[in-house]
DNA sequence: CGGTTGAATAGACGGCTGTCAAGGTAGACG
DNA sequence: CGTCTACCTTGACAGCCGTCTATTCAACCG
């Protein structure tokens, strides 16, 4: 089996999952929840933001200086601060300032909590497809 | 341990992976990954159309009449259809004129997609915490 | 056929957004 | 202190977006 009809073989697993049993599935969205999801959608619903996000979740140490992320794109510095801006107003990224420069990091917590609106977090609720068991937590 | 508290453990758990595994934190985004996935998530970005995704996506049979969806906002009904279309568009429902009435449902397969930037979708690429273990695919 | 109902389209309008140029602030270094 | 560098803020402006009303389309029913 080549490696890309694995792919589409776990991404149709995945879509059986996700049209079960993602809380997106099991019950409507009140509107509070929907708006504080849909903050964190919009965040991302730049492709700029989104590259910004994943060069920073990908960089070396896990954090990038804004000046790495400048030359990427043909874009002013004030853009770049603009859209850095954004995402850390969603709670996606932090910055910090150490000496004349600034990093940024993720925040995998919100995208962990994205995550868990399209597919099911916790075990207990345990209804999964045969070929995408998980295994109860484990306890300390 | 209470229900509470194992939320939090799978969600510290699935913050883990997405940050060092997700494709999103992986490698950076091409300008035309980050392209069509903003399209995707900027659909998403909006708290009516979020919650138009999960009552369909939650409702009985997997599809809804529109019928159903326009009650539930303070909404006029070409605003309803304006917000679908954008869904429709963005490759997240469809939708279907039987009679009267036309139906849409989610198309779970983009919702998946979706996922799999937040939070690894291949076994085969295996690193995966304790406590979250995903077993192999099994051959047909 | 004409009327009624469910849904989409067209057009308009206010507000938000992405972008840039200009100016401001914080730290490093003589 | 002055100046240089890295970054942010402000203000402006074009374009997009969410919303509405009015209109059109599609299907059912007398």
């Amino acid at each position: 089996m080549s490696k890309q009809e694995t792919e589409e073989r776990v991404l149709a697993q995945l879509a059986e999952v996700v049209g079960c049993c993602s809380p997106l599935a099991r019950e409507p969205l009140s509107a509070e929840q929907s708006g504080e999801l849909a903050r964190v959608f919009k965040a991302m619903g730049d492709p700029v933001r989104l590259r910004l996000l994943s060069l920073i979740a990908s960089h070396a140490g896990g954090e990038a200086c804004v000046c790495d992320l400048t030359d990427v794109f043909d874009l002013s510095g004030p853009t770049i601060s603009h859209h850095l801006k954004v995402l850390r107003e969603a709670g996606l990224i932090t910055g910090e300032r150490r000496g004349t420069w600034v990093y940024y990091r993720v925040r995998p917590e919100l995208l962990a909590r994205v995550a868990t609106v399209l597919v099911p977090a916790d075990p207990a609720d345990g209804v999964v497809p045969a070929g995408r068991e998980v295994l109860p937590v484990v306890e300390a």
